[in-house]
DNA sequence: TATTGTTATACTCTATAACTATA
DNA sequence: TATAGTTATAGAGTATAACAATA
């Protein structure tokens, strides 16, 4: 029926197969330009999350905007926290919450990564031209907000910031950056 | 610094984010559309691989072709097996091979299955103008050729077919056909 | 000595259930 | 009663190591 060489692109053609390899390539380019940096790539979207709010979230908030599961979440604050990139404290309107802060180290650490981030994801465009590259994020933005029934309408809602307490006075002061190329986060 | 709604789109900026979710979402779309048929969508992937092919192919081939590792291309075949799908026999020429050939009601339920991921992928593709859709592909399939290195050059390869032995001919007298459109495999 | 199929094992990621402390 | 954090547990999916049969 085909010979070898068409056999070999067969699963090429296949859409799933292609998202997944696409998605594992990254990842593990994502992993590799994170690591000089000790964060893993779910844990540098956390980080980027909690810089970019103003008002000071919630574990839970922070898990289901991240689109990651809550139990998860702990483990992620765990692992951040005892590297002291972030703070841990018990919200004093609504004691069962935990506020989630960014220390200086965490500040710095998430500046960082987020341009090695950056850098790994041109590394990983670079074999398209600006315009397919182009098309190609579009397009799955699009799919992204299309299909968010598929994902159960996991992450995004965020409430609004009703316990939105500032950056804290004095307890978070450190200049982090609000992230701007696209890459890889949860 | 950045209002909700802004912290809300803040990793769909990120292409390792907008991936990981076109991959989840993808394959949850495909396992869905594949339940009735009983198949996984890896499961399919081999499927189409071994119908495709006119040489008879050992496990460890078609493990190296789809791109997964030998000890769970035993699992699959397994599965396979016991379900009718596929027969697995010794190589004359080699004992140590096990050639894997498609039944009939393999090749059944290789051509209905292909029908509904063809369909699927369609679906996950409608919210995107045909351009669009066929940048997307496009470019993911670029991406894929240029990253081989990412995955170690695992999938592909696929040995000039030394031992073809034609599709065997009486053992395995089905109507397989060969997978047109793209879709999950892998 | 190398290779194929196989098994057992382990590791990652993630989700579920249940407990606690607060509300 | 409902919610936030936590813990323990279990399920995919996949990879590694080792073994038997064969080359």
């Amino acid at each position: 029926m085909t010979d070898d060489a068409e056999l070999s692109d067969l699963l090429t053609l296949r859409l799933g197969y292609l998202v997944k390899h696409a998605y594992l390539g990254l990842a593990a380019l994502m992993a590799q330009a994170l690591e000089p940096y000790g964060v893993h790539p779910r844990e540098l979207g956390v980080l980027s999350v909690i810089a970019a709010d103003g008002a000071e979230r919630s574990q839970n908030e922070l898990a289901s905007a991240v689109g990651m599961d809550r139990t998860t979440m702990v483990a992620v604050i765990d692992e951040l926290e005892s590297r002291g990139l972030v703070e841990r404290r018990r919200s004093a309107r609504d004691r069962r919450r935990n506020v989630v802060t960014l220390t200086d180290v965490g500040g710095t650490c998430l500046r960082d990564a987020e341009r090695a981030r950056a850098e790994a994801e041109s590394a990983y465009l670079a074999p398209l031209d600006p315009d397919a590259a182009r098309a190609l994020t579009e397009a799955l933005r699009v799919l992204y907000h299309a299909h968010a029934d598929l994902r159960g309408g996991h992450p995004h809602p965020l409430p609004d910031a009703k316990e939105a307490l500032r950056p804290a006075p004095g307890a978070t002061a450190n200049g982090s950056p609000a992230p701007a190329g696209p890459s890889a986060g949860s």
